[in-house]
DNA sequence: ATAAAAAATGGTAGCGCTACCTTATGCGGA
DNA sequence: TCCGCATAAGGTAGCGCTACCATTTTTTAT
């Protein structure tokens, strides 16, 4: 009954006969290092609380046997996985896509992953991420949520694992906060279009989520601090943003408000609706209506008339979030509320003096 | 020596002291219901193999105790984890958008979690991920590759993992591939030109990844078989797509052969960035020149004019890559190529007679 | 020189689950 | 009655790694 010495009787039999599959593990490279598996881990995770001398025995041996570690078994011993969990709203919307990227790029090397979800606006769906995700042991989660339920907040608080809110510095952080305020965003840009001599200025939105409404609040502070504000001016519906919906949106408006000069857009994809919708119906952009849009897309300063926009940090939304969360695994000292602000970039389409 | 009954004279002790964090594991919900850990294991993965009267005893216990499997263990005892790794060359390219949200939504129900890697266009990137992927033993992996290195082809072949290529059914197939000619998707558009009485038909294209070279050789089969072609009407570059770059590589077309009276642009965001420029410079589409993009984004059907394009089955991709990986993972029978088409949406950028 | 502290290595015991096999139980047919 | 066969349950032994502690070696302080 002494035959628990693998590896040395079973040269190849090991192969087929391990569940795992046949890929060498750690007690292969330290057989062939002649060290104790334990110093092997040690070497890879923490170099430098291992000689020089065995480093190299063991760089050796992982280099001949083509060792990779079973990032699996890694979790299951730790407790943590190299995963990053990211929870979006919207897997289509472009907005979402940069800071995806932003994540993405800025985890580059670190041999962490991603791993995705779509929360579709939904508190509750983001809900049940979380705890799908938590259980997981992700070393870190990064929500660009809606505003989140109680139970996911109590989750995410008492998870131990560092959570990035994303896109928005209007709330309390869980943890931390990276993002702009979607409100000082949306009275920015309805100010700029005051300041542009436009009076009867109205309001598009889609979906309504609470970063469109609080946009529509900063929309509706500018406009009550200038007294223009008329509710009549506002258009909005529950159905999701797109192009399309942009166009429609501005017909509708105008249809009820024909005396409306300039709109604020929500977001560029309803800009850019909007601006078709004129040059169908031969509405002159930026004398008889002044368009405005929000995050500034790439299209925005390149239409005709290139359309004034607020300029968000979205993809280096995504990097510092990352930028924090590797701060704060290597047990830096944070900052709970990062805000990257926005930017208007005025352009042809709000510019009347032409 | 006999303490190693737990559970039992270490009511509240045990959640400090053990690694895992206190979480009810799948031996807390044995010793409840009173059955063997094997049990409860095979009754929330197999129901049918436990009897009626246990199962309800089990589900009981999970409930009352809030028991969620750990993914990470049963990822190591299974070797399989409950991951699908996604593939894509971008993420900010609204075509992948497009795709991984219809993976996502086929997802959805399934307990399958999404893995993004973005390969950058690049073979060797693509290989360095399917390396880190395949180590994390997933249940499936989804590629939108470009055209895979001989290495990665053999790792993904000596998987044993399904795997979906996307997007071109125009290789041979590591396991499975879904998605449809951009070669016959280029000629189709470029017939279309031709059939609207367009002669010199430009190409525009950008980054010339394999793919776009697919639908440039579409295009030059198309001029070639009409007796049309000429080398100076194609303009590419190696720099990635914009909108921006649409008007640019127009500008710079036209530069070079004044004549031309159409242009096919490899995608739809360069085929917006040239109707800009036409605005711009008070070239008239259709009339003086015909523009047809490529994927039918949202944004063609009410552009003005609104534009032609081909409509590719993006999110229809996504999802029958999914569908596929779940009748494989049942064992059912699946087809190799799986070819979703793609359809000319003719608009008002090519209508000449108007 | 000696004690104390620090650095380098190893041994053991899991992490929480499931593959694999063995053992009980029920049922029909000879 | 007994055998065979299916069904249902349990026992055992890991999956491949790392936390935790023990042990050994080296360095530093006194």
């Amino acid at each position: 009954m002494n035959e628990l010495k693998k590896g040395e009787n079973e040269p190849e039999a090991r192969k087929s006969n391990r569940r795992g599959g046949g890929r060498p593990t750690i007690a292969d490279v330290a057989r062939l290092a002649d060290v104790a598996a334990i110093t092997v881990s040690r070497a890879l995770r923490h170099p430098s609380r291992v000689s020089a001398e065995l480093r190299t025995k063991i760089d050796d041996a992982v280099a001949q046997l083509g060792y990779v570690p079973d990032p699996i078994a890694r979790a299951l011993a730790s407790a943590r996985s190299d995963v990053v969990g990211v929870l979006v709203p919207s897997l289509t919307n472009v907005v979402f896509a940069d800071v995806v990227k932003g994540i993405y790029d800025q985890l580059r090397g670190s041999s962490l992953q991603i791993q995705m979800g779509n929360t579709h606006y939904s508190a509750l769906e983001e809900e049940r991420l979380v705890s799908v995700f938590l259980s997981q042991k992700p070393s870190a989660l990064i929500v660009a949520g809606i505003d989140p339920t109680t139970a996911t907040r109590k989750m995410l608080a008492n998870s131990g694992c560092p959570v990035v809110q994303i896109m928005e510095t209007s709330y309390d952080p869980i943890d931390m906060l990276v993002g702009f305020s979607h409100f000082d965003g949306g009275r920015e840009a309805t100010r700029h279009l005051i300041d542009s001599g436009y009076r009867r200025i109205g309001f598009i939105g889609a979906r309504m989520d609470p970063r469109t409404q609080r946009r529509l609040a900063g929309y509706r502070r500018a406009m009550e601090d200038a007294d223009l504000f008329d509710p009549a001016l506002i258009t909005t519906t529950p159905t999701p943003s797109s192009v399309t919906l942009g166009g429609q949106l501005l017909a509708d408006a105008l249809g009820r408000t024909p005396d409306m000069d300039a709109i604020f857009c929500n977001n560029d994809d309803l800009a850019l609706g909007a601006l078709f919708e004129c040059k169908r119906s031969s509405i002159q952009v930026p004398q008889r209506l002044g368009i405005c849009g929000f995050n500034d897309l790439e299209m925005m300063a390149v239409a005709f008339p290139t359309l004034s926009s607020i300029r968000t940090p979205r993809y280096a939304i995504g990097q510092r979030a990352v930028q924090l969360l590797q701060e704060r695994l290597a047990d830096k000292k944070v900052d709970t509320i990062t805000d990257l602000g926005f930017e208007l970039r005025p352009r042809e389409s709000t510019n009347r003096i032409v």
